[in-house]
DNA sequence: CGTGCTGATGTTAACGTCAACATGGACGAC
DNA sequence: GTCGTCCATGTTGACGTTAACATCAGCACG
C-alpha cells in the first residue's frame, strides 16, 4: 500500500461517525464551551474510533498562523547554542507550539534574510534568532510582515527584544577573582571580533583591569576553538611576565592549559586560568577549570517568553533581558608565586 | 499596525497585478514550462513588484505534504547528537525541504510516540529518529500514516532503515591498537547499558579481547559523562594492574584522565588511553587524546538520503549503512612501562 | 399565550493553492 | 477549406478548518 495514498481522517468523518455537523466538532477539538456534555462525548468518541488527528497545515491556511516558532541558527554544534536551542525547545513545545529549524551556513545578511523569507512562507507565528554575529546590523535584516523577533545577542543596536548572559559582569568576575588572588594583571585570549560577546568579554575585562589601575596586557585572538586557544597558549607560555589569565570560553582555556603544560609551566602554581561558559568537561580539565557558569537554558527560556509575549500581545520590544552569571572556581587558580 | 492583520499577497494578487489568471501564477511558481515566455516574465515581474511569497500551509493543504522533515530528538545538547542535527538540517535544507524539531525529555514509548503523533499533524513527509536508546523496541512504536522513517542507531532490530556509525569496528580498532602496543590486556568503561552503540563498543571490546586470547577484565559503566569516567577512573587508577583503558567515548576518557593524573600515575608513561568520538578538545586534553573519530556528519547525511529516497520512491528499508571510524593516535597512548 | 432571550447546533463561505477539465487560437495535413 | 492537434491560458472545485451568521428549542416574564 503505498503511503503517498494516505490521508489521515478529517473533520467530516469524525462529524458523519458521530451524526453532528463538522462545526460542533471543530468547537469540540478546540475546547470551546457551548457544547453539550453529552455532545461532546459522542464526538470525542467517534475521533477515538476513527483516529482523528488535527490537520495543522489547514489549521494555518484558516487562521495565518501555525502555532510554530522559527528558530534561525548559525554554528548549531557549538556548546553554547547546542545548549540554548534544547532550552528554546523545550520551552516552546511546553507551550503547544512546534519548532520549524533554519540552520545557516555563515551569518550573512542574504543567508538570514533568505531564512527570514522562508520562516514567513511557512506561517511562523514568530522567529528567534541565534546568531552571534553583530555583522547583522539590524538595519539589514528585512523583516517581512511584522513577524515578532527575538534576538540572542548583546547587541544594543536592535529594536527587537534582545536576550544575553551577562556577558561584561561575567568577565568582569573573571578579572576580579585573579586580582583579588595578588595577580598584578591579568592576560587575556578573545573571541573572534566579529562576536558579540567577545567583544563584551574583551571590554569588560579591560574595564576591570583599568578600574583597578592595572596595566592592560596586549590581547591574544583567538576563534573560540581549542586549537586557536592553544596557539595564543604557546605565545603566553613563553612569557615569563604572565600569571594569570582570562580565556574567553572554556575551549579556548583548554587549548591555553595544553600550551603551558607542554612549556612545562605549573597550574596554578605559576600561572593561573579562568574560562567562560562551564561546560560538561571543564571540572574534568587537568586542572579542573574555574570558571564563569552561564545559564544557556534561562537565556532560552527568556528568549521563548519575549517571543510569545510579543506573539499573544502584539507589543513591542521591551527591556533588553540579562541573564546572570556565576564564577565557579576550581583547582585551576590561586595566588601568583611568591 | 498590528501584526496579526497582516499576510502576505497571495496569487490572486500577483494574478491581478500581472493580467493573468491565478492558475497562470501558479504555473510560473512552480517552474511548469507550458507558460509563454512574455507571460512567465510579466508574472515574475509582478511577483517582485508585489512581494509574493507562497504560501506553504495552503501548498501542504493541497498535495497532503508539507516538505519538511521531523526530527525526533532526545539529548540534543550532547556533542554526537548535536553534530548529527547539524549535518541533517544541513543536508534537509539543501534539498529544499524544511525541518521540524521535536525533542522529547525522556526516551520513553508514550513521548515518542506523542512526538510521532505532533508530527503527522504536521503534515511531514518523513521523520528522522535520533534516541540512543533501545528500549524503543520497534514493535512498540505506532507509525501512524505509512510516514517515512529513518532511525539513527544500531539496533537491528528495527524494520526501518538505519544508519550509524560503524560501532563495532571502531570499538576493535581502540582495542587492537593498545594490544599492539604491547599491553597484556585492556580495561573498558562502558557507556549506559541503554544505549545500543554503548554495547556495541563494549562487545566488540570483549570480543577482540577474546580474539587475542586476553583475559577480559571487569567493565566499568559509565553515563558517558566526564564525572561518571572519573569516578571510573579512580577505581582503575587505584589498580597498578592496569597500563591500558579504553573509554567508550572522549568525555569519560577525560573524567579518566583527570583521576589518573590525581592518583599520579603519568599518561601514557604508566597508563594508556583510548577514547571514542573526537570531540574538538580531544586534541587538547592532557595529554592529546587518541581516539576514534566518527563522522557525524556522514551519519547525518546518509540518514537524509535514506529518508528522501524512500519518500520519494515509497521504498522500504534497504540495507542499513554503516559509516566507518578512523582510529586518530595522539599522545595518551604508549607501550605499557618496561 | 405571545415576546424576547439563551444556548446548542447547523450552514455557508473563505483561507491560498493546484489538479483537472474547458476554451480558443494557430498551424499543418489532406 | 476543413479537420485535427497542440499549446497557452482560463475556470472550477476541493484540500480541512473555522468565523460568522442562521436556526431552533426551551424557558422566563408580563
Amino acid at each position: 500500500m503505498p503511503a503517498s495514498a494516505r490521508r489521515g481522517p478529517s473533520m467530516a468523518d469524525v462529524a458523519r461517525e458521530a451524526g453532528v455537523s463538522g462545526q460542533t466538532v471543530s468547537r469540540v477539538a478546540n475546547g470551546k464551551t457551548n457544547v453539550d456534555d453529552a455532545t461532546r462525548e459522542r464526538v470525542l468518541a467517534a475521533m477515538r474510533r476513527v483516529g482523528y488527528r488535527p490537520n495543522s497545515a489547514a489549521r494555518a491556511l484558516r487562521n495565518g498562523k501555525f502555532r510554530s516558532i522559527g528558530v534561525i541558527i548559525s554554528a548549531l554544534p557549538t556548546f553554547g547554542n547546542s545548549r540554548t536551542l534544547d532550552a528554546i525547545a523545550a520551552a516552546v513545545v511546553a507551550e503547544g507550539f512546534s519548532i520549524i529549524l533554519m540552520p545557516v551556513t555563515r551569518p550573512t545578511q542574504g543567508e538570514v534574510t533568505g531564512a527570514f523569507g522562508k520562516l514567513n512562507e511557512q506561517s511562523v507565528d514568530g522567529v528567534v534568532i541565534l546568531i552571534e554575529q553583530h555583522q547583522l546590523d539590524q538595519s539589514e535584516i528585512e523583516l517581512p510582515h511584522g513577524l515578532p523577533v527575538v534576538v540572542i545577542d548583546s547587541s544594543a543596536r536592535y529594536d527587537y527584544p534582545v536576550v544575553d548572559t551577562d556577558q561584561a559582569d561575567g568577565a568582569a568576575q573573571a578579572t576580579r577573582h585573579l586580582l583579588d588572588l595578588g595577580h598584578r594583571t591579568v592576560w587575556h585570549i578573545a573571541g573572534p571580533p566579529q562576536s558579540y560577546a567577545a567583544e563584551r568579554r574583551r571590554k569588560s575585562w579591560q574595564a576591570t583591569l583599568e578600574g583597578a589601575g592595572r596595566e592592560v596586557p596586549p590581547v591574544s585572538t583567538g576563534d573560540w576553538t581549542p586549537e586557536s586557544g592553544y596557539r595564543a597558549g604557546q605565545r603566553l607560555a613563553a612569557d615569563p611576565a604572565v600569571t594569570a589569565v582570562f580565556a574567553a570560553n572554556d575551549q579556548m582555556a583548554l587549548g591555553l592549559l595544553r600550551a603551558l603544560h607542554e612549556a612545562g609551566r605549573s597550574v596554578p602554581g605559576e600561572v593561573s586560568v579562568v574560562g567562560f561558559d562551564d561546560m560538561d568537561e571543564s571540572a574534568c580539565f587537568w586542572p579542573p577549570l574555574t570558571t564563569i557558569r552561564q545559564s544557556f537554558e534561562a537565556v532560552g527560556r527568556h528568549a521563548v517568553a519575549a517571543l510569545l509575549a510579543e506573539i499573544a500581545a502584539d507589543v513591542e520590544a521591551g527591556a533588553p533581558v540579562t541573564v546572570p552569571t556565576e564564577l565557579v572556581v576550581r583547582a585551576s587558580t590561586a595566588p601568583p608565586p611568591e
